[in-house]
RNA sequence: GGAGAAAUGGCCGAGAGGUCGAAGGCACCGCCCUGCUAAGGCGGCAUACGGGGUAACCUGUAUCGAGGGUUCGAAUCCCUCUUUCUCCGCCA
């Protein structure tokens, strides 16, 4: 969320930098309904204050044994006045809240403005993809006859779940260990077991909500109960991060840096069509993820060092990527810069999103409550950080691709060997 | 699933229809005293929003798990929900 004092003071520049985040931002509209607020609550609130006056004026009266019905009198007719006009406060104060919880963070001076993908820029590349004296297949093809099972997985499901099964599903597992011992062992973060299953209320914290519900598998319990809406989550950063939600920090808290291995769940509504084929899209994926709650000053720093504990990740399984600054349309909702890292897949002749970090600034801290006394005991909003480190599933697309053999076996890559009681490869 | 208890400020914990934004303690900050790996005294110390002031600050309103209700007036009474704890049952 916004701070809702820059709307007030700075509506034009606001507007237009959430243009360039293609939301539309009715200034005029804005603008009127902050004027109603304001006189709203001003008549709302002259109108409490003379009703507790009066209250305290029976109290006192009632305590020195004097006649009160001339005062009960005078406040009798307040109540209806005010009863409206609370009525008519909340209701206005309930539709600038919608609108708040709609707009889109701003994004940092330092994002490229753009409509779209083609405006992202590249940072820089690392590693040189391989040559393949061969026909290089997909991970589908690599996979499948070691236990990459997508008919099982849609007779179980439907389209776009997969079925892992044998050296498939191990070298999977190793890939989210290996992330997760890594990132606990050598970037500081605390590991971090969290529920799959989250109240809607989280979801409105870290952004999802309210504008993209579509995107989110709902569940329902069984039986009749009647409880909050409920979602299964599309990324650990939900969880992660909303376990400060609602919180005082102390300033020596931060930073704070938690991961988590989990199942990721997303409807793809929209992207009928796209990346049928294998494990590129699923709806169900794993990820091993990072997020850090920092203090204000820090979170760009933050950001970066964090790109490096992803970044590590793939240099460690010694895969080419390239690194890129997402221009302002093509950034998330809640993000206020982030970088994407692409992953080189071979069968595709090209890059691929694997990871996405992203600073959301105070955005997320605002609209879930979450705050650190800092150094002058001042109450501020924190910064949140998150970032995949690195998406499972498309990393073991990637392991596959990449480490293909022209006899089809797979080279295990020598940081999962371990895993593997010291195999060298899949197959062959 | 059955029975009961509870939810108050960063934390602990009083409160029981008007004088309560809320005693007391801890933590924290300032000053003083004293001096040594301690202690004592005094003062300050919730949040959000509105209005005023360059500002320190002043002022109004709201907030005692959440939402409704009763009342001139609710932390205190009533209803619903959520969460936690205890006992019984069941259970991976």
């Amino acid at each position: 969320m916004l701070d809702i004092q820059l709307l007030r003071t700075d509506l034009a520049q606001v507007a237009a930098r959430l243009a360039d985040r293609k939301f539309k931002l009715d200034a005029e509209a804005f603008a009127a309904l902050e004027n109603d607020r304001k006189s709203l609550q001003t008549r709302m609130q002259e109108l409490q204050a003379q009703r507790n006056a009066s209250s305290k004026a029976i109290g006192d009266a009632k305590r020195k044994g004097e006649d009160v019905t001339a005062i009960m009198a005078e406040v009798a007719s307040l109540g209806d006045e005010l009863k409206a006009a609370e009525a008519a406060f909340a209701e206005l104060q309930k539709n600038l809240d919608a609108l708040m919880l709609s707009m889109p963070n701003v994004a940092h001076e330092s994002v490229p403005v753009g409509n779209d993908e083609s405006a992202n820029v590249e940072v820089r590349r690392v590693g040189t993809p391989r040559e393949f004296d061969f026909a290089v297949r997909d991970h589908v093809d690599i996979g499948e006859p070691h236990g990459l099972d997508a008919e099982t997985g849609a007779k179980l499901s439907g389209a776009r779940f997969t079925v892992l099964r044998n050296d498939i599903a191990r070298l999977h597992r190793a890939l989210a260990q290996f992330m997760l011992d890594t990132h606990t062992g050598s970037h500081g973060y605390t590991e971090m077991y969290t529920p799959y299953i989250v109240n809607d209320n989280v979801l409105f914290g870290t952004g999802q909500l309210p504008k993209f519900a579509e995107d989110m598998f709902k569940v329902q319990k069984g039986g009749d109960e009647v409880g909050p809406d409920q979602y299964l989550i599309s990324t650990s950063e939900i969880s992660l991060t909303n376990t400060v939600r609602e919180t005082l920090l102390k300033a020596e808290d931060l930073p704070m840096r938690m991961t988590a291995h989990s199942p990721c769940f997303r409807s793809e509504a929209g992207s009928y069509g796209r990346d049928t084929r294998g494990m590129i899209r699923q709806h169900q994926f794993d990820k091993v993820e990072m997020v850090q709650i920092v203090h204000p000053e820090k979170s760009f720093d933050a950001l970066e060092e964090m790109v490096g504990h992803a970044e590590a990740i793939l240099q460690k399984l010694e895969l080419p990527y390239r690194v890129i600054t997402l221009c302002t349309g093509d950034m998330g909702f809640s993000a206020t810069k982030t970088y994407d890292l692409e992953v080189w897949l071979p069968a595709q002749n090209t890059y691929r999103e694997i990871s996405s970090c992203s600073n959301c600034g105070d955005f997320q801290a605002r609209r879930m409550m979450t705050r650190f006394k800092d150094e002058n005991g001042k109450n501020q909003y924190v910064h949140t950080l998150n970032g995949s480190g690195l998406a499972v599933g498309r990393t073991l697309v990637a392991v596959l691709e990449n480490y293909q053999n022209a006899d089809g076996s797979i080279t295990i890559p020598t940081v999962l060997r371990p895993w593997f009681g010291g195999r060298t490869t899949i197959g062959g």
